[in-house]
DNA sequence: AACTTAATAT
DNA sequence: TATATTAAGT
């Protein structure tokens, strides 16, 4: 159906090719309307109603049902699928274990595009910071939109007063697992340290729910992380920053950034987003060819890969950097699902 | 308004 | 401990 949008459009080419790199740096992330562009295009690709198995539709035929003894599933409807997710979630929580729908298909380093799941989130322990079921508390004198927006944008897309899944959710602990991390640290490197600002990577990194806070937040880290490496040039990292240590790091940093401020680069030049002033070119930094993520969004569910119809998601896969191993606070895989970043503003 | 950093809170 | 939030500076 939508194979006529090429993909090719969206990919960067190998690190081998120095020159088609750059080149791709530079038409790839033009500005922000061609980013937006191709995330237009990127849906029109989506599978329509004729390519989705119908939730009417039984995945199990009849035949294999009976062979297998299996009994026939009811018909669900869209309730039911939410219902199931809220269901899953609950039990999840209660029983205090911990989720994960890994899907590192053992190439950790071919950053394959089919390699990203779950986002996930943990809830905040503690009956304390006005938790509970309205939970809407200090935001007041926050700058508040942006936040609100963002995380509210994608919720709301499928939130209409009901969707249990999409209230459970409210705000909760981003939990930065390897996939999401490596994407985030696949931005950064794209984009050049320089250019590499919460906000523009919030955006490239495509991932529903994220926000720019979690990004700064994530980026604050991994600045200190980076620094520490190069004043330890020689040794390898720490056995404290798995979760660092387990990704390329880009050589140059920032132009003495020497404490204080922000640079001056902050409101003013929001155009020129992905525009890397050099091209990047070592292959540590990005190993392979490496699709950018316009046309793949990120969200709360799971991720669609739409090579061939096939969601890419698999189970199972400990997460073996960062382990979250704090009892407090189950970890919960976010079950809505969400249309790929319909709004990137 | 967005960014950075440090400090502090959860 | 990892992440969020806040504060104060650019």
């Amino acid at each position: 159906m939508g194979e006529e949008v090429k993909i090719s459009e969206f990919e960067f080419n190998s690190a081998e090719d120095e020159e088609a790199t750059e080149k791709a740096n530079t038409t790839v992330f033009d500005n922000e309307d061609d980013v937006d562009q191709r995330v237009l295009e990127w849906e029109i690709g989506l599978p329509d109603c004729d390519d989705l198995t119908p939730l009417s539709q039984s995945l199990i035929p009849p035949e294999f049902a009976s062979a297998f003894s299996i009994s026939p599933e009811p018909c669900r409807k869209a309730l039911d699928v939410n219902r199931a997710s809220y269901d899953t979630l609950s039990s999840i929580r209660s029983s205090g274990a911990h989720f994960s729908t890994y899907n590192d298909n053992k190439n950790n380093n071919n950053n394959d595009i089919c390699s990203f799941d779950d986002p996930m989130v943990v809830e905040p322990e503690g009956g304390g910071s006005g938790s509970g079921s309205g939970s809407e508390p200090k935001k007041l004198r926050k700058t508040g939109v942006d936040i609100a927006e963002e995380a509210d944008s994608a919720v709301r897309t499928t939130e209409n007063s009901e969707d249990p899944s999409a209230m459970t959710l409210k705000r909760q602990r981003l939990v930065w697992t390897p996939q999401l991390h490596k994407r985030f640290v696949d931005v950064v490197a794209h984009l050049g340290i320089k250019n590499a600002v919460p906000k523009t990577i919030m955006r490239l990194m495509n991932v529903e729910g994220l926000t720019r806070e979690n990004v700064a937040s994530h980026l604050q880290k991994y600045r200190i992380y980076l620094k520490r490496m190069q004043g330890l040039s020689n040794q390898g990292p720490s056995a404290s920053d798995q979760m660092f240590a387990s990704t390329p790091v880009p050589r140059s940093l920032p132009e003495s950034r020497s404490g204080g401020g922000g640079n001056g680069l902050a409101g003013g030049s929001r155009k020129d987003d992905g525009h890397v002033g050099m091209p990047i070119p070592m292959p540590s930094l990005v190993p392979l060819a490496m699709p950018m993520y316009g046309h793949m969004a990120m969200h709360l569910g799971g991720y669609h890969n739409r090579q061939n119809g096939y969601e890419a998601n698999s189970y199972g896969m400990q997460p073996r950097y960062w382990p979250c191993g704090n009892k407090s606070g189950s970890v919960v895989s976010l079950p809505n699902h969400m249309p790929p970043n319909h709004k990137l503003s």
